[in-house]
Parts: C-alpha cells; structure tokens; sequence
DNA sequence: TTCGCGCTAGAAAAGCCTGTCTGTTTGTTC
DNA sequence: GAACAAACAGACAGGCTTTTCTAGCGCGAA
C-alpha cells in the first residue's frame, strides 16, 4: 500500500470492475480494499462514471501493451505473429484462471454490455478504444502486404474467441478461432500453418 | 394488456434487461411497466435472478425460432443459408436500430458479462443456450457435409461479430463476418460466394 | 518550528434496492 | 349467489447506493 492513493484506487477498481462488474461493485468495496477515503476518491474522480473511465483506460494501456508485444516486438514474419496472437490468448485465458481471479473475458466488452446506450460517455470510451486496438491489428496486416480492411475481420474474431472462452470456460475456442483466422490469411496469401 | 401477468413479467424483463441491463434495472420499474403488483412477481418467482433465468429463456426461444428459419426452414442450399445467416442479423441491427430501442447485442453474452463467476445459475444457464444455439448450426453444416467441429469457428464468428456491431455501431461488421465464414467455408468446400 | 496540503475517519443526506406483509378487489367456478 | 384463488395497491423493513460535509492527523517544505 506504498503507492499512491488515486493509483491504488484505480488498480483496485481494474480488479474489482473486471471481477465482478461495474454495476454489481460499490464504491465502499473500492474504497475498504485500496485503503483510501472517500473524500480523496472524490478530489480524484467527480463521479464512480469517472473512475469507471480511468479504469478502462488503465485497462487499454495493459492490453494494448501486451498486444504490441505480440505483434511488433518479434522476429517472427508479420502473418506468424497473427497467427501467434491466439496461441498467446490462449495461454492468458490459463495463466489468469489458475490465479485466484478467474478469466473474465475482455473488460471492454463486459462495458459495452452494461452501458450499451450509445452517448453514454462509457460506452463511447469503449468503443474509441477498440478502435484504438484495432489499428495495431491493422498495422501489422499491412506489414504483412495484405489488404488494411482485412484487420476488421481478425478484430471479430479476436473478441468473439475472448467472448466466448469467456462463456465455455474452455481455451479450445483461441484454437478454434486460429483456425479461422488461418483461413482468413490464407485466401488472400499463402501462408504457413 | 390483456395478457396473463406472467407473461407481461417474462416480456417487460426481456425488453429492459436487454436495453439498459440486469443491475441496472429495478424491479420496481419492471412491475410499474408491466402493470403488475409486486407479490404477483413474488407468486411467480422466487427472486429477481429466477426473472432473470425466465426472461433470459424466452430470450432463447425467440432466437432459437429466428435462426431455425433462417437455417432449416429455406430452399436454398445448406452452405449458402450459413452465408444468408449474416445478411439477416444485418437487416435484424437494422430494424432494432431504427425502432424506439436501440440494438443492444444479445441478451445472453450481455448477461455472462455481468454474472462472469462460474456457477452461478445466470452464468451457467447462458452458456447452456449458446450450447443449443451452437447445436442448431451444427446442424446445417453436417446438412452440408462439412466437418460438424467447423461449427465452433461460426459460432465465434457470429458472437463476434454481434459483439462490435453493438460496439461500433455499425451493421458493415456483419458483411466483414460474412466474408470470414465464406473463407471458412471454402478452405472446406467448395462454395458460391 | 510552523504552515499548508493531502489524506484520514466518520457521519449524514437522499434515494434506490430486494423482499415481505396487509388488506381490498376482481374474476371464475360450483 | 357463495366460495375460492389470483391480482391489485400500498406500506414497510433493512440494507445498500452515490455523494457531500466536518474535523483532525501527519508529513514535507519554508
């Protein structure tokens, strides 16, 4: 607890949005598990809307870190490193379902169910960072010489594959989806399976 | 309003669990819209979750209907109705968008959003739908001759790509999905596009 | 050492939540 | 017409919600 109070706070709120939703979490749940007092919640964040942003944006930062991993940081040719991204999925959906959190999908998507009115300020935060996302897909597709629009079709597949591991409980679907995904490739160039 | 009081119950849920969610709603608003007097839901259902379990099975009915006739009840041949499939869930976000409610996913992902925790009933009964949801294109594709595990990848596919249509808002995510299972399914057979 | 700032605890306002209970009215069936 | 079941309206309990407020503690800087 040496860290800062609006950073405990935000890494809390991850947690506890991620766990167990936005709704269904109360703030005094935020506030007795990060240590920190209401009124310094409220200096930070004019609303629990606010924090709720601040997490999804922490949350963006996270994946998007890890996923530019996956995708830029690596030797491998760009159409592998796609292929290598579900594999890389799969092995996220064991490693936080052996922890003491389980595997609860992508925390963007379970925002866009709870706060599905478009102009809702969270809903349109979850869409401009999906998009976000999107573009490093999009980016490495181009490297890999084929069509920009085609990052459109992986970014379906990425989420649906999340999606539903996350309802199965089963990582086969991230090899389900890579199949898919190798289909994708492969219409428009050969590509190694 | 002439209809049973159960039924304006299991109707009135369907309609504002899937707009503005399962937290979010009250029972209090659900009983005024529905006309309906607070221990007449009690008579019927033990608790807010079993109205949850209840509107979340009429909710699979309906689906289960539409997408029979889309996939069994039609002439044309099997692999070319999994292609019709996406074209009608764009026309589907297109009716909902312009009517009073805006197109809010489905019903079912959007609750293993908010009721992540395994084992709980909401989350257990969701993925049980998707299962006999999944069952039905299973079908078509052995109607079609194709490999009955190639169902997992369209169901991906179609999660998916309901998922960023409500995000984005934007029914082109579903001619982006029709392209991939088209790709699916000619790494199989052949198949008119 | 003293000032000021960020933080703390705790209370309180105002409202919504689920679930229970009482009493009245309506509708159907013998 | 009498009897019975179902649905009605409305109040109430107990708890949780977000948000605001007061009062004091502790630490770093001047």
């Amino acid at each position: 607890m040496q860290s800062k109070p609006r950073e405990r706070l935000i890494e809390t709120s991850l947690r506890l949005f991620s766990t167990h939703g936005f709704h269904a979490t109360g703030i005094d749940r935020i506030l007795a598990e990060a240590g920190v007092a209401k009124m310094t919640l409220y200096r930070h964040f004019r609303s629990k809307d606010e924090l709720i942003l601040a997490a999804l944006d922490r949350y963006e930062t996270i994946f998007r870190a890890w996923l530019e991993g996956v995708l830029r940081h690596s030797d491998r040719p760009p159409d592998q490193r796609i292929l290598d991204l579900f594999d890389k999925l799969s092995a996220w959906f064991g490693a936080s379902t052996l922890r003491e959190l389980t595997f609860q999908g992508s925390m963007l998507t379970n925002a866009a169910a709870e706060f599905g009115q478009p102009g809702h300020p969270v809903h349109d935060a979850v869409a401009a960072h999906v998009r976000g996302l999107s573009s490093i897909l999009e980016d490495t597709v181009s490297e890999a010489g084929l069509p920009a629009n085609l990052s459109n079709r992986l970014v379906v597949t990425m989420f649906g594959a999340v999606l539903l591991a996350q309802v199965y409980r089963d990582p086969r679907v991230f090899q389900d989806a890579r199949l898919t995904v190798s289909a994708i490739l492969r219409e428009t160039a050969p590509v190694p399976a």
